[in-house]
DNA sequence: ACCTCAAACATTTTT
DNA sequence: TGTTTGAGGT
C-alpha cells in the first residue's frame, strides 16, 4: 500500500500527506487530480482515520462511484464503505431525510426536478391569470433558482427594493407573489427542488445548533472536488460544517470554472484564503494527460482571460501531432468529416470507439453528427439531452411511484390522474385544484373528500375519482409490506400502462415498452442488491431525480464513441477529441457577447474542451449551419485565432469549390414515419437488423462469440421475439444473461 | 372529455 | 426543423 505514493510527484505527495488543517490544491487540467484525491482518502483511512468521519463532495455521482472503487483498490475493501462520498445534492438530501422532523418535512419528501418545478411555475402563473408572454415559465423558474442560490427567499426578496425593482422594470410586478406561492406549494407537496436541497440544509444547520454540532463532529474531515464550481449556498454550508475542526481540503482549477450560470463563483477560491488564514496551498502544474502541443495550445488560449490565478501548466510529454483546424461548408459536411476521420484513424491505428469523443456547445448539435456516424456504422452514445429518467414513459411510471410514496406530490398527481385516460378531464382537475388552494390542502385531500370541500362534480365523475382513489390507496398499502419490485410491477400492470404500451407496435411504442421493462429490471436489481432487507419502493425512488445518464452504465454502452456537451465532459479524458461547431454566436454563445465575464467563461469552457484530449485534437467549423429550418451563414470562432499558430495546422474540406451548392439534406433514405425522434428511430433500426439476422439460429448448446465477453456456450433461452434472452456461460466471464437483440453474437461452428 | 390538425414557437450550459 | 399549443369538431 505504500507504493502508491512513489508514483506521485513531490507536489502531489504533499497534497496527499497533508491531512490536518485547511488545504487548497490548485490542480491544472490533467495534473492527476483524481489520483491525488483518491490517494489522499486512502492514506487517511490507512492512518486510522475512520471513513465515518470523512465527507467527500464530488461534482457528479459517477465521479464519486469511480473514486470509491479506486480507494477500495488501494485499501482494504470494507474500509471505504461508510465514507460519505457524492454530490452536494445527494449528500445533503441524505442529511435532510435523516433530520426531516426538524424542519417540517416528512422524511419521504419528493425531489422535484427542473421539469417539475417548471410545471409548477406554469400552473401558478395560470392560476394567477397572468400574461404568460410576460411571465415566461422558464424565465421565472430560472429567476427563482438564481435567488435561491444566493440564499434569498421570497420573504427576503420582497424586502429588497433593488431586487423588486428589477422585476418591476421587466413588468413582472407579481414575481414576488409567484415566488411566495411556489414556496408554499412545494411545502404543501412535501417536495424540495434542487436548490432547496442546499437551502434547507443551510437553514437546518443555522436553526439547529445541536444538529450542526452533530455533523461537525461526524465530518471531522471534509474534502471538496471541483471547488471552482461551488455556489454561494454551498460555500455557506461548508463554512459552517468545517468551522469546528477546519480540516478542510478543497481541490479546484479556476481556469475550469464553467458553471456560473448555476451560481458557481470563483470568488469561493479566494474567500477560502481569507476564511482560513493558516491555509496551506499546493499547485499541481504538471500535465500528464496531453501532448505538449495540446497543453501549450490550451495555455495560449486561457492567457487571454484577465481574471485568473497565476499558474503554469507544463508537461514532459512529447510534442505530438499538431491540432487540426478544419473548415467545412456545412454542418452535415462537418459531421461527415468527423465520421471519416474516426474511420481513418481506426484503420491506421488499433483504437477503440471509446477512445473518441465529439464535444459540442449545445445539445442540439448532436443531430448532424449522429447522422453521419450512423451512416458509417460507428457505434456512439449520446450523453445528456434526454436522459433515461426524463423520458415520458419513465416519468409517467415514476409519477405513480412518487405518488405512492408521497401522496402530497402534486406534480405527480397531476401527471397521472388521467393517464392512462380514465375520464377525469381538465375541468374536474381545475375544480379540485381550486378547492385545494382555497382550503390550503392537497389535491389528493380534496378528491378524497369532495363533499367536505363543497366541490360540484357529477355522479359519473365522482365514481371515476373514487376508483382512482381506491387504486392509489391499494398501491400505498402494498408498498408498506411488499418489496419495491412487486409494487412497481403491480403498478405497471394494474394501471394499464403495461398493456397500453405493449399494444403499441410502432417503433417508438416498442422502444417505450422496452424502456419500461428496463426500469422494472433496474428495480429488480435494486431489490436483489442488499441481502435480506426488504427494499421498499420509497428507498428506490428516493434520489432518482438526482441521477443523470452518466450514472447508469450499460453493458451495451461499452466501446462507443462519446457524444456530449463540453460541460458534461468536465473531468473526463479521451485519446482523440473533436470539438465541433467552432463558430461565432455558437461558441462563444451569442448570449455571452454581453459581458466580458461571460465571454471569459466561454473561454474557460473552450479551455476545458481542449484539455480533454490526450493524443489528438480536431477543431472544426462550418460556413453554413442549418438552424430553425434554414441555412445560416456563420463566421469562425474568435477562439480559433487565439490559439498560438505554432501548434495548429489548418485544413479545408475538398468541396470548397462547390460554390454555394448546399448539400441536399436527405430525409428520403428512411421511410417517413410520423413524428419520431430521430434518436429513437436509429436505435430501433439497428435492433431490428440484428435480431432479424441472428435470433433464430440460437439453440441451447450453441457456441457463440461476444464482442466483449469472448467465447461461451448458450445454456438457456427465454422469452419471445424481441425480448428473447439467452443465458450464456462465457469461458472468461462466467454466466451472463443477454438480450439477444442487443448482444452482438457470432455463432461458432 | 377527447381527438386531430395546423399554426406558432423555439435553442446555452445542469445538479 | 421538431415540438408544443390551441382551436374546432365529434
Amino acid at each position: 500500500m505504500k507504493n502508491y505514493l512513489q508514483e506521485l510527484n513531490s507536489e502531489q505527495q504533499k497534497a496527499v500527506l497533508h491531512i490536518d488543517g485547511p488545504l487548497i490544491v490548485i490542480a491544472g487540467a490533467g495534473s492527476g487530480k483524481t489520483r491525488v484525491i483518491t490517494c489522499r482518502i486512502a492514506n487517511m483511512l490507512n492512518n486510522k482515520i475512520s471513513a465515518y468521519n470523512i465527507l467527500a463532495l464530488t461534482f457528479t455521482n459517477k465521479a464519486a462511484k469511480e473514486m470509491r472503487n479506486r480507494i477500495d483498490q488501494i485499501t482494504q475493501p470494507y474500509k471505504a464503505a461508510s465514507l460519505w462520498m457524492g454530490t452536494f445534492h445527494s449528500m445533503f438530501a441524505k442529511i435532510l431525510r435523516i433530520e426531516s422532523n426538524r424542519f417540517n418535512y416528512p422524511s419521504n419528501f419528493t425531489i422535484y426536478d427542473t421539469e417539475d418545478s417548471k410545471s409548477l411555475v406554469k400552473s401558478i402563473i395560470k392560476e394567477l391569470e397572468l400574461d404568460k408572454e410576460i411571465y415566461k415559465p422558464n424565465v421565472v423558474r430560472n429567476r427563482i433558482s438564481s435567488l435561491k442560490n444566493h440564499f434569498i427567499k421570497s420573504k427576503d426578496y420582497n424586502q429588497r427594493p433593488e431586487l423588486t425593482q428589477t422585476d418591476k422594470i421587466a413588468k413582472r410586478d407579481d414575481f414576488g407573489r409567484i415566488y411566495q406561492i411556489y414556496e408554499k406549494r412545494c411545502q404543501k407537496s412535501s417536495a424540495l427542488d434542487f436548490d432547496d436541497l442546499l437551502l434547507k440544509t443551510y437553514e437546518l444547520f443555522e436553526e439547529n445548533p445541536d444538529i450542526l454540532l452533530k455533523y461537525q463532529e461526524k465530518f471531522k474531515y471534509i474534502l471538496i472536488d471541483e471547488y471552482q464550481d461551488t455556489n454561494f449556498v454551498q460555500y455557506l454550508i461548508i463554512k459552517k460544517l468545517a468551522a469546528l475542526y477546519e480540516n478542510i481540503c478543497v481541490v479546484g482549477d479556476d481556469a475550469q470554472s464553467i458553471y456560473s450560470f448555476r451560481g458557481a463563483n470563483i470568488q469561493n477560491i479566494l474567500n477560502f484564503k481569507t476564511d482560513y488564514p493558516d491555509f496551506k496551498e499546493y499547485k499541481l502544474e504538471q500535465n500528464y494527460r496531453s501532448t505538449a502541443n495540446i497543453v501549450n495550445a490550451a495555455n495560449s488560449v486561457i492567457k487571454n482571460n484577465e481574471k485568473q490565478i497565476y499558474k503554469e501548466v507544463w508537461t514532459k510529454n512529447e510534442n505530438g501531432e499538431k491540432i487540426i483546424i478544419i473548415k467545412t461548408n456545412s454542418d452535415s459536411e462537418e459531421g461527415r468529416l468527423v465520421a471519416n476521420t474516426i474511420d481513418e484513424i481506426k484503420t491506421k491505428i488499433q483504437t477503440d470507439n471509446s477512445d473518441f469523443a465529439i464535444l459540442y456547445r449545445t445539445n442540439a448539435q448532436s443531430r448532424a453528427i449522429e447522422e453521419s456516424l450512423r451512416r458509417k456504422n460507428i457505434n456512439y452514445k449520446i450523453y445528456g439531452g434526454l436522459s433515461f429518467y426524463q423520458r415520458k414513459e419513465i416519468k409517467d411510471l415514476l409519477a405513480y411511484f412518487r405518488l405512492t410514496v408521497n401522496i402530497n406530490d402534486e406534480e405527480s398527481l397531476k401527471r397521472i390522474i388521467n393517464y392512462p385516460s380514465r375520464g377525469i378531464g381538465t375541468t374536474t382537475i381545475q375544480k379540485l385544484n381550486l378547492a385545494a388552494n382555497k382550503y390550503d390542502v392537497s389535491i389528493w385531500e380534496t378528491l378524497s373528500n369532495i363533499d367536505k370541500y363543497e366541490i360540484k362534480i357529477n355522479k359519473g365523475t365522482r365514481e371515476k375519482l373514487s376508483n382512482f382513489q381506491i387504486l392509489i390507496n391499494n398501491f400505498i398499502n402494498n408498498s408498506k409490506t411488499k418489496d419495491a419490485y412487486e409494487v412497481a410491477e403491480d403498478i405497471t400492470k394494474s394501471t394499464g400502462i403495461y398493456g397500453l404500451l405493449n399494444n403499441d407496435k410502432s417503433p417508438e411504442g416498442i422502444t417505450r415498452f422496452e424502456n419500461i421493462q428496463e426500469l422494472l429490471n433496474a428495480i429488480k436489481n435494486f431489490t436483489n442488491s442488499s441481502g435480506n432487507n426488504l427494499n421498499l419502493l420509497s428507498d428506490f425512488i428516493e434520489d432518482v431525480a438526482l441521477l443523470t445518464d452518466q450514472d447508469q452504465e450499460n453493458e451495451e454502452d461499452f466501446n462507443k464513441v462519446t457524444l456530449m456537451t463540453i460541460h458534461a465532459a468536465k473531468g473526463l479524458e479521451f485519446k482523440y477529441v473533436f470539438v465541433v461547431g467552432m463558430e461565432e454566436n455558437l461558441f462563444p454563445s451569442i448570449l455571452s457577447n454581453e459581458s466580458q465575464e461571460s465571454l471569459e467563461e466561454e473561454r474557460r469552457l473552450f479551455y476545458v474542451a481542449i484539455t480533454r484530449a490526450e493524443k489528438r485534437l480536431f477543431l472544426s467549423y462550418a460556413n453554413t449551419r442549418f438552424k430553425w429550418g434554414q441555412y445560416i451563414d456563420t463566421d469562425p470562432s474568435r477562439f480559433l485565432l487565439e490559439i498560438d499558430e505554432r501548434f495548429t495546422e489548418k485544413k479545408e474540406t475538398e468541396a470548397k469549390n462547390h460554390y454555394k451548392i448546399f448539400p441536399k439534406r436527405k430525409t428520403t433514405f428512411q421511410p417517413k414515419q410520423k413524428k419520431i425522434n430521430s434518436r429513437l428511430k436509429k436505435i430501433n433500426l439497428s435492433k431490428l437488423e440484428v435480431s432479424g439476422k441472428q435470433v433464430f439460429d440460437l439453440n441451447v448448446g450453441t457456441k457463440v462469440k461476444h464482442s466483449i465477453f469472448g467465447i461461451g456456450k448458450v445454456m438457456k433461452i427465454d422469452g419471445e421475439n424481441q425480448n428473447q434472452k439467452a443465458i450464456i456461460f462465457f469461458n472468461d466471464h462466467g454466466q451472463k444473461q443477454l438480450l439477444l437483440k442487443f448482444a452482438k453474437l457470432e455463432i461458432i461452428k
